[in-house]
DNA sequence: CTATTTTGTTTGTACATACAAAATATAAAA
DNA sequence: TTTTATATTTTGTATGTACAAACAAAATAG
């Protein structure tokens, strides 16, 4: 039979190499108390104190609702605090989050470790450039 | 700042595509009043009628879990029927699925058509042959 | 041939994420 | 200055997906 498609569609692959690498960033993210995508989250607001959702959800590459649900878990965990400002929502770290970059950069670089170990560095890199590009060409469609 | 873990992590770029190319493909696969997981998975049931639970799984590299709710759904729009066999079940096509078969596959070839355009046949078909291979190379880990 | 283990499925629950609509607040126009 | 338009956020709701536990059937060991 032809089931070609499960390596042919990029919706496929690309979809379940997400699924596949979310398990293992799960795992390397584990000690920061943190999922991957809430900890770059932090790592954001920390670096840029006062960004607005509206950036976090461009820079994330989600949608506005979805970067407010996120908000709303770490501010109840007081890992940021909301500012309004103006039709604007700014997003500023709190001394916890500050205490977290160090473990959450680390977790990241284990996480990078991790994978490159299997993959190849060099390739590795490779792809996720790609990715990224692919995602910004389809993006603009 | 910092940010270069938006382009340099591999859970990032792998996921922001996965996004990016989930709602291109629901785009696509609109005319068939399925999403497009569900789509390909009755293409596999339709060309192994009989197929097992598991096996799909396995084919589409989601959990037993998730798979027992992907074939509830299509069982209730009459799309599979369930047949237990020992302990395992095996799924089998209808005949309304059938008939769904070619409106599918065009779906899965519009997709196809409107990536490639924005990134090129050759390159769009190694990136997923690239996605596919990492994703089975982290899943032995 | 019974007791234990393994394998496959289902269910309860939880989280990430999206869309559409509603709310909010500023900016622009009249 | 009141009205209108626009930008941002929030809320309601829905879907995909996972894990852990429960359950059922089969395989294996004693």
């Amino acid at each position: 039979m032809n089931d070609s498609f499960l390596r042919d569609c990029l919706f496929f692959t690309a979809n379940r190499l997400g699924r596949t690498i979310t398990k293992l960033a799960e795992e390397q993210f584990a000690p920061t108390g943190l999922t991957p995508m809430y900890g770059y989250l932090l790592l954001l607001v920390n670096g840029l104190p006062g960004i607005t959702q509206k950036e976090l959800a461009e820079k994330l590459s989600v949608t506005p609702s979805t970067l407010t649900r996120f908000v709303d878990k770490l501010e109840a965990k007081k890992l940021v605090e909301r500012q309004v400002s103006g039709k604007s929502v700014q997003v500023f770290p709190t001394d916890k989050s500050r205490e977290l970059e160090g473990t959450i950069r680390q977790a990241s670089r284990n996480l990078h470790d991790a994978y490159a170990a299997v993959l190849g560095t060099e390739s590795s890199d490779a792809l996720s450039i790609d990715l990224l590009q692919a995602s910004l060409e389809l993006e603009k469609m």
